[in-house]
RNA sequence: CGGGGCGUGGCGCAGCUUGGUAGCGCGCUUGCUUUGGGAGCAAGAAGUCGCAGGUUCAAAUCCUGUCGCCCCGACCA
């Protein structure tokens, strides 16, 4: 390959775009390889092009090697296979849809397991067929709320997903670990940093699955990690460690006057002047109404959460813990329709009276004593007793996770880190399968209805992610395999410095090198050199001033390094780095 | 959906308070000079000032409405 800048349709930007915030954006629209067209709608330009193709390179290669076979499926699609699972509805406003000229509902596809389950129930029915994956590298399309970041979140993306298709749950394991292996090492390839994590499965059911995390102050995500014993684990998946339930005596209930303390801040304040205590927010019991629906329901259910007072109920955790329910904010209207409760002073004693649900913090353990409401405007009540004074009806994960929760594995502190998802990998069980009535026929006549596992990599975010951690302030430093060159060679200035690096291009270009040569005629060499810092070719040969004494320059991206060569050896050197120590 | 900001040549922005010739930088075209760190000089091309209505002799500027975009939050791969 030999792409020459003369002609190459690129133009960088000397300006950042003034709507982009994250380093991938500003540099990936800066450098010329992508360009807006609608919110979180982008082009790809020949050099971004050739990026994205690098990248699903790698991941098509290793769905290869694990024994995948690609398939395509329609981006558009009608509406009836996303009846039959429900997720017609489900998917709510994220969904793209449209309407054909006959008026039949179509939709763009957000992901396609309703068309590989399918296809293989068409194809295949005998257990000697399975076990089965599929892949697929597709344009997918999801009408977020708000897209942002660039390439990163758009509406219209890149993904590989593929599906395995298995007779029994140790096969859908083994599937699940290749699956892992096989993004362990497209990832190591991509040259991207990533943890793995825990993950919820959330609404869509099953059991196992894990988050492949790429690490950036600009991540969407926020993970949990142990640095002692390499847990890790997205937040909603952290699981608190409850202490030992507690026994023994407690004074009884008390409840006291505690005028204008709706907050718990205004309570411990309280609490410490006037009633003689010395406890912090810990030691209270902050109660949070909440409604909760279910899918495919109108009514909702009144929850009360019970957190320690000093952690914030974190909505996604919450979210996460009740799926398939969603909760919603108690608004004022609510409280109003329900007297029993009293906004601010909220206590569990009287909530089983109510017939509401309490669900607590796994920290409430049985026997822990409380400060919590007495569910009358100004007062408060202290040795309020779990399995004494209140019964929860379970616990639930719904607390903030802080830096310093001990890990639930070893039980060391843990940090709080934000990165972006660029893989899931994801025991999905039998949902999709019992939705199409997907069996396969035993070696004993009878029916085997299957195990899915669904996997997904993102790979134009992969793109930008890559962007995100491998830059610096002059540009972008793409990792070789991905790189939209192996080498870019400046011609400066003088007309035979130009020849000459035309000819060395050839050279390498006979050799099987990927080639970049900035051949432009009258273009300064500062622009030059500025450009194929921009671009990041991770190797650049300047062919300048040093030609006349049989000299070019070799320069390595990442480090800056700079070193004078001689002329006649640059294509075997080069050679040697693109084909490694080994080749 | 809540909060904040912005719509002016391809890109980045000024002008709006106080109405009167649409301006700057980058990029682009032509010529000459220059050639190791985003060159210089000269001459050019290119803008329905988001849209609609109103006020006015006159609107980028004032008023009303509307559409769009960006950022933060809520929500999601």
């Amino acid at each position: 390959m030999l792409l020459r800048m003369s002609s190459l349709f690129l133009r960088t930007l000397r300006d950042d775009p003034a709507d982009a915030e994250v380093p991938s954006h500003k540099l990936l629209v800066r450098a010329g390889y992508v360009r807006r067209v609608a919110p979180g709608i982008y082009s790809w330009l020949p050099l971004g092009k050739i990026v994205m193709e690098n990248v699903a390179a790698v991941v098509r290669d290793e769905m290869n090697k694990m024994g995948a076979q690609e398939v395509l499926f329609p981006a558009l699609l009608p509406r009836e296979y996303y009846e039959a699972t429900g997720r017609w509805t489900e998917y709510g406003d994220t969904l793209f849809r449209l309407k054909d000229r006959k008026g039949g509902d179509y939709l763009l596809g957000p992901t396609h397991e309703e068309l590989f389950t399918d296809m293989v129930k068409g194809e295949y029915s005998s257990y000697k067929d399975f076990p089965v994956t599929l892949y697929q590298i597709q344009t997918k399309y999801r009408d977020e709320a708000r897209p942002r970041a660039g390439i990163l979140r758009g509406r219209e993306f890149v993904m590989k997903d593929s599906y395995s298709f298995d007779l029994d749950d140790d096969g859908l394991k083994r599937s699940y670990e290749q699956h892992r292996e096989a993004y362990i090492k497209t990832f190591d390839r991509l040259g991207i940093r990533y943890k793995i994590c825990f993950a919820t499965s959330g609404a869509m059911g099953g059991s196992a699955s894990e988050e492949f995390l790429a690490p950036t102050p600009t991540g969407e995500d926020t993970f949990v990690a142990c640095h002692s014993c390499g847990y890790a684990a997205n937040a909603e998946a952290y699981t608190t460690t409850p202490p030992a339930s507690v026994t023994g005596e407690h004074p009884a209930l008390e409840v006291l006057d505690t005028p204008g303390t709706p907050t718990i801040e205004s309570l411990v304040a309280c609490m410490n002047s006037d009633h003689g205590m010395a406890i912090t927010g810990a030691d209270t019991l902050k109660n949070v109404v909440v409604k909760v629906t279910t899918p495919g329901s109108t009514k909702s259910e009144i929850l009360v959460i019970g957190v320690p007072g000093d952690r914030e109920v974190d909505f996604k955790r919450l979210e996460a813990s009740l799926a398939p329910g969603e909760p919603a904010i108690f608004e004022e209207a609510d409280f109003a329709k329900n007297p029993g409760l009293v906004r601010g002073y909220i206590g569990p004693q009287v909530l089983k009276d109510l017939g509401i649900r309490y669900l607590v913090d796994p920290r409430v353990v049985s026997g822990t004593s409380w400060v919590t409401g007495a569910n009358e405007p100004g007062k408060h009540a202290r040795n309020v007793v779990a399995g004494r004074d209140f019964t929860p009806d379970g616990t639930v994960e719904a607390a903030e996770v802080r830096p310093g929760d001990p890990c639930p594995r070893c039980g060391s502190e843990v940090s709080l880190d934000r990165g972006i998802e660029i893989g899931h990998i994801f025991q999905l069980g039998r949902k999709y399968a019992d939705a199409a009535k997907l069996d396969a026929l035993g070696p004993d006549g009878k029916p085997i209805r299957i195990t899915m596992g669904s996997y997904g990599v993102g790979v134009s975010r992969a793109v930008a992610v890559i962007a995100e951690q491998w830059h610096d302030e002059l540009g972008l430093v793409w990792p070789r395999e991905i790189s939209p060159a192996d080498v870019h060679i400046v011609g400066t200035g003088k007309e035979n410095q130009v020849e000459k690096a035309l000819e060395i291009a050839a050279a390498l270009e006979a050799r099987g090198v990927r080639v970049l040569v900035d051949d432009r005629p009258s273009v300064s060499p500062g622009v030059k050199f500025k450009d194929s810092e921009l671009l990041g070719v991770p190797t650049v040969l300047v062919v300048g001033r040093g030609l006349s004494q049989g000299l070019a320059e070799l320069r390595d991206r990442a480090s800056g390094e700079k070193q004078e060569i001689p002329i006649d050896e640059a294509v075997e050197r080069i050679a040697a780095l693109v084909e490694g120590p080994a080749a």
